[in-house]
RNA sequence: AGGGCAGUGGCUCAAUUGGUAGAGCACCGGUCUCCAAAACCGGUGGUUGGGGGUUCGAGUCCCUCCUGCCCUG
């Protein structure tokens, strides 16, 4: 696993910002960059619609990387996805080619753009927790507080998954689970240039909305039952993406339709809040609410025309 | 027209024998190192459809009006 060797920039922001739209038409002018998806579940083959992945027209006019990675039957992780990114990453640079990364899933542009040390998986270790977890939470938390003190204190007790995986990876790696970085609140040496793309929330909402019933009409109930024919139908994390789950409610739990196409909308607009947080406390991201400045900002850093050099 | 049931924060609903209203979701904000479009935490919000009455005190009882649903003709 290799770190960027080069400065990394990347256009952030919430789900509908705008932001691949943006990233497509400056990719376009620019001619030689090539975009780095940022996203967790783009990397699902056949989840198209509602994801709002890059249309085919659009590959064909810009190459897009991390898209298509796993069939939606497949785990996909953040180890993976870090690893995938910089041999991307890495690739594109070899032949001279310049790197946006774009997306909106945050722990995943962390995991690229600083390096993370991510603690690996103990399988037998996590599965005895998650048995524990489920009848005696306060327990395990007990336990990490007395082996990790460090990372008990940054999490909350009734955070099942973080308490577990904190447990899973210090009784697993025989390190502290803290011992692998100090949080994300703490920021690498800033080579890392962000731009964000950012929309009053009114206009983010009515963009979601629109977009997902256009995505309706566009059939999006048939791709969701053409995931589900497939050979592993979806799997856990795929099935949660936003949209697919709202609409699987509908297909195998008979939920009136109308009612999951509405939960689906509501459901969007809080990913983008969540989004909107995740990268507002990140202070190296400078925001626009213009996208034609977000665009001139960005030629500018893939440019070096502001100081920063490329390795 | 007669009879019955219901009307509580945006939505769905809760509130022991009458003691001045709670929850989930939504909404606003926050947390985050391998499910992250996940998981979790905090917060705002109601003169209980209107009016009148009984009572020390009514969402809870009585009267009346309004609205919705159901039954009968």
């Amino acid at each position: 696993m290799t770190a960027l060797k080069g400065p990394a920039v990347a256009l952030v922001g919430a789900t509908a910002s705008g932001k691949s739209a943006l990233a497509h038409e400056l990719a376009l002018t620019e001619g030689d960059v090539d975009i780095v998806s940022v996203d967790a579940m783009c990397v699902y083959r056949g989840m198209d619609l509602a994801t709002a992945k890059p249309t085919s027209r659009e590959r064909a006019e810009v190459p897009y990387h991390l898209l298509d990675l796993v069939e939606p039957s497949e785990e996909f992780t953040v180890a993976q996805y870090q690893r995938d990114a910089q041999d991307a990453t890495t690739q594109v640079w070899d032949l001279g080619r310049r790197v946006l990364f774009v997306g909106g899933t945050g722990l995943y542009g962390r995991a690229v753009l600083d390096d993370l040390d991510i603690p690996g998986r103990y399988p037998e270790i996590r599965q005895g927790l998650e048995e524990r977890a489920t009848s005696d939470l306060a327990s395990l938390y007990a336990q990490l507080e007395e082996l990790d003190p460090l990372s008990a204190s940054r999490m909350e007790p009734s955070n099942e998954r973080r308490v577990v995986r904190a447990l899973e990876v210090t009784l697993g790696s025989g390190r502290t689970f803290s011992s692998y970085g100090e949080g994300l609140m703490t920021y690498g040496a800033t080579r890392v240039i962000q731009i964000g793309l950012d929309a009053p929330l009114e206009v983010l909402d009515e963009r979601i909305d629109s977009r997902f019933r256009r995505w309706m009409d566009e059939g999006l109930l048939d791709e969701v039952t053409s995931l589900l024919e497939r050979p592993g139908g979806m799997g856990r994390t795929a099935r949660q993406a936003v949209g697919y789950r709202q609409i699987l409610a509908h297909v195998e739990d008979g939920q009136p339709l109308e009612t999951c196409v509405n939960d689906a909308i509501t459901q969007s607009r809080r990913l983008a809040r969540r989004q909107r947080s995740w990268f507002r406390r990140d202070p190296r991201v400078e925001w626009f609410e213009d996208p034609s400045a977000a665009a001139d900002r960005l030629v500018n850093v893939l440019n070096g025309s502001d100081g920063i050099v490329r390795d």
